[in-house]
DNA sequence: TTGTATTTTCAGTATTTTCTGAAAGCAGAT
DNA sequence: ATCTGCTTTCAGAAAATACTGAAAATACAA
């Protein structure tokens, strides 16, 4: 029976193409979030090569992409033993992949965000006139908002999946 | 005492630049991410071509990037009573411009994201291969997260300030 | 109408980002 | 030492995205 396989691979391009579709609307690599996708559908962990062929993409491709997703810690090398090439597997727990996203972006998007902000709240808080009080405390709000949406994210970050998902339920419920 | 003044201009050409470079890092063009800033900052309404002037851009550039702030709902037309040409203010007031934009994005990022998501898990549930149903709950757990995501976004969104506010307090506390 | 102020669109250009292909680097085997 | 298999880097090509300048459309006024 190889219809059954034949579906399986059809479903899977699918999932990967569209995932990268996705990614770029998200502002991500077409090719990391592929990778991304294909590994986290893999049985088992692929090979430079194999990652390569399956996306008829280059080396070098393959191998940017890949390196940016160990970074993210969204996907681990693994080595096997007697072999020299590396593979890599990606993360499948839906959580921890959360998480870990949750963890990069707050450290990229957020935390430099909180910086700015401060530092223009700073740099105003000694300005007298009417316009410099409306700035300043434009800028202090922002300040607070965005700090309060950092700390939020630790705490998230930081919860187990269970508990999580018991707190969500009392949200939604 | 115009030293005020200068001071103030100058904090408020700061932001307005940082807020453009965190913009490109979000994955927002970096115009419009300084127009924002700018009639965030702004204790009047703006034209066009006062936008133009401060942050010396194309008529074009402005006007597409004020559209698109418009359409995201962070800016709306001022029209001033015998007066032709259009203003635009921005919505000052965080706790909404967190709304609008988690709103927004829900929409761009989360919702297609479901759909492919949806799709994917449709397509595999009849096979019945452990590679096929492996797949296929890789899907089933995405989608079931992706979906609980969805609905989060949509209570915090239409949450209240002071609500919000005492619930993230008990969640921090 | 006709004229004038303003907005909108768009073809072409510039900039930024991503990808390729090939060379250089590295480690174990011979 | 040299080879072999694999990884890493990187300069330039290709693709995607943003911006400009100017023309076309629209709206209002005389």
């Amino acid at each position: 029976m190889n219809a059954e396989r034949d579906k399986l691979d059809h479903a899977r391009e699918e999932f990967v193409a569209q995932w990268g579709a996705l990614g770029t609307q998200w502002g991500i690599n077409r090719t990391m979030a592929q990778i991304h996708a294909l590994l986290m559908t893999a049985a088992e962990p692929m090979s430079t090569d194999e990652v390569m062929e399956a996306l008829e993409v280059s080396r070098g491709n393959a191998h940017t992409n890949l390196k940016e997703l160990v970074a993210w810690g969204l996907v681990r090398p693994v080595v096997r033993k007697g072999e020299r090439r590396d593979y890599f597997e990606a993360e499948k727990d839906v959580w921890h992949i959360f998480t870990t996203v949750a963890r990069e972006r707050k450290r990229r998007e957020i935390e430099p965000a909180l910086a700015v902000l401060a530092k223009c709240a700073e740099e105003s808080r000694e300005i007298h006139t009417p316009e410099g009080r409306a700035f300043h405390e434009q800028m202090r709000q922002l300040e607070e908002f965005v700090g309060f949406a950092s700390k939020m994210a630790d705490r998230i970050a930081g919860m187990k999946h269970g508990f999580a998902v018991q707190l969500a339920t009392k949200l939604l419920g």
